[in-house]
DNA sequence: TTTATGCTTAACCTTGACGTTAATGTTAAT
DNA sequence: ATTAACATTAACGTCAAGGTTAAGCATAAA
């Protein structure tokens, strides 16, 4: 299997991604796939590795404020259900539900999160370890 | 210090909105502070609180596309740095300090992130042993 | 009382991150 | 050989999240 090399609509398959963003990542210059004599873009599989790793950089993130107010919201109920005591089963356990559902959510980011710091920290620790390495030489 | 209250200039210095941010939360029914006669908005440290929160959400994610272009060329240099060894002592410890950053940046990111997974914790917490009184009550 | 500063709404502008459409070229299958 | 299903660029549209400007009140200090 060497070099395999895929079309756009396949990369955009594989990746969840449309090919309007696969190609607007190309003008940021995120990434620069090779192209046919007829100018069709064609993609190696470390080219779709790094699309990979910018779709996980990206959804470690985005929160937007309507989601930010549906949390609130959230919080504001649930405070309301502890506060007045009253309410039935079926609303609780949906609310439980719901606060799950966000929990697991957040474990997804924070997931994503750490792995991005892995890479970096093993990066560090070679970094280091290089520059000892440089530093014994020039010592000689 | 009972409820004091706060005009739109000093919520945006201590939370570091501008005021056309915090006016722009309120159009999205983020937040509700009162008004005073001549309609000047005012408001509550909840209301304060509330914003700190809503920061704290986004910031606790946004990473756009520059900033991971930034991030995946870092790693690259790094990279070359590491596959030819040749760097000067002062390239590698620049790049030390650049990762060191980014470390930085991600640990940042993921305490938001496990802030807001602790509140929603509580609330399962609470949620669930309100569900298990009800429940007893109901057996009754 | 004037002046500076701060507040209000309203309206238009901008930027990032794509979506959509159009016009056209390429390739694979029948 | 034609058609279907892909591809290309270019250009305009859209939506969120504000920035900016304008025109006019409100209020505190000199």
């Amino acid at each position: 299997m060497i070099d395999k090399l895929y079309k756009i609509e396949q990369v955009s398959n594989i990746t969840g991604l449309t090919k309007r963003a696969i190609r607007y990542y190309e003008d940021l210059d995120l990434i620069r796939p090779r192209r046919t004599e007829s100018a069709y873009r064609l993609y190696t599989e470390e080219d779709i590795e790094r699309i990979k790793r910018i779709v996980s950089l990206k959804e470690s993130l985005a929160f937007n404020l309507a989601e930010i107010k549906q949390t609130l919201e959230l919080e504001q109920e649930v405070e309301n259900i502890l506060f007045d005591g009253t309410a039935s089963l079926a609303t609780i356990n949906s609310h439980i539900e719901m606060i799950r559902r966000q929990i697991n959510l957040i474990e997804e980011k924070v997931g994503q999160l750490l792995a991005t710091r892995k890479k970096f920290e093993d990066l560090l620790i070679r970094l280091r370890s290089l520059e000892e390495k440089i530093r014994e030489e020039e010592a000689k």
